[in-house]
DNA sequence: TCCCAGCGTTCAAACGTTTGTCCAGTATCA
DNA sequence: TGATACTGGACAAACGTTTGAACGCTGGGA
């Protein structure tokens, strides 16, 4: 196999078929349909990912690679208030930058086939990992309120943040989430996360 | 048909297929692996429901009718903070008594069916209009900083609770998420959602 | 009381299609 | 000549749906 960056069957089938697994999930694909979409013949996915499954894989690795410049928050320096919001801010990036992310990662929540537990698990755990170290620091330092639990505290910001864009399909037409509002949406859920909603 | 509570296979159908639908999706089911599970033979799908596509469709309605009751947060007096209270009260009694319908919630959201528009998007928007009403009166009782988009308060909210449950495959081993903690959690979320982390 | 037609229900079998995988063979270039 | 990239066709298995016969039951006429 060649790893040159023009390989076109094996990188074709990569791109066309990530948004065609993202909207439709894994199962509601058939191979013939991602080969067309490549412009490649059918058999060209057993021949370099040794079947579905195996492209399937490629696709997540590729896409679930791009949340491990989270992980970095943890040597960067800074106060933990500033690396929640670098955080968000990297978060909503990377859903604009990449609109088919989330539905991956909640679809195999939902729906997880064998790469959950190898692949998108220890993403969404190195995270997790990475927002607790940020939260406890933040206690360590006597800015965050200690009576806190620690995990309800940084799930509920990924909620937050997470939940906006997966709703996406059903509250569009009810709330403006057009991108040039990002930069406010990244300030409420600060101050909420902050200082709450109440006077 | 019948429509004595003792319809035996329509019922049984309904009852066997909600657990496989949430696991595996749609099109991660076949209809003899339904039918098996609920002891009944194959052409019961067709006889009554017209197909695969209505039986998942009948499962769909009976679970997203257990979102109704939420609407009537509208009716019940109370401060705004204390029905934010109820309705994630309500959440987390919902999905600790049917821990499917988040699957077919999130799962809908990222691979819709047809059902999407007809029966998920109503009864999701329903949720997140009355929580919205909710929030301008508390805005207008001046309780709230009218500072804050009504929009991104309220899908915080929802988000810091449906993202904890749709997290859990994940990050269960984690965090400790079980259902004796719940009374906490909602605390916490409260605590956070009217105060946030800051001292 | 008997019979049978009619009903809702259930059944096994078969339908045609689509699924994912595999294989023999070709083309191209070192 | 051997290795790599690719092709079209074939394969068995699984898919959702349909069919036609049979079941148990009920109500009405003889």
């Amino acid at each position: 196999m060649l790893t040159t960056p023009e390989n076109d069957s094996r990188s074709n089938l990569i791109a066309a078929s990530t948004p065609l697994f993202a909207e439709k999930g894994f199962n509601g694909v058939g191979v013939r349909e991602i080969a067309k979409a490549a412009g490649a013949n059918l058999s060209m996915i057993s021949y370099y990912f040794g079947g579905k499954e195996g492209l399937y894989a490629a696709v997540l690795n590729q896409q679930f690679d791009t949340l491990k410049p989270v992980l970095e928050l943890k040597e960067i320096d800074g106060d933990p208030m500033g690396k929640f919001e670098l955080y968000l801010r990297a978060t909503v990036a990377r859903y604009r930058m990449n609109p088919h992310l989330l539905r991956f990662y909640t679809g195999e929540l939902t729906n997880p086939t064998p790469c959950f537990e190898s692949i998108v698990k220890p993403a969404i755990l190195g995270v997790v990992q990475t927002l607790l170290d940020t939260f406890s620091m933040g206690v360590e330092q006597r800015r965050f309120r200690e009576a806190l639990n620690p995990a309800d505290a940084v799930l509920a910001l990924a909620g937050m943040i997470n939940f906006y864009f997966l709703l996406e399909p059903a509250t569009g037409e009810l709330v403006d989430q057009a991108p040039e509002r990002d930069e406010e949406l990244i300030r409420h859920i600060m101050e909420i996360f902050g200082k709450g909603i109440l006077r």
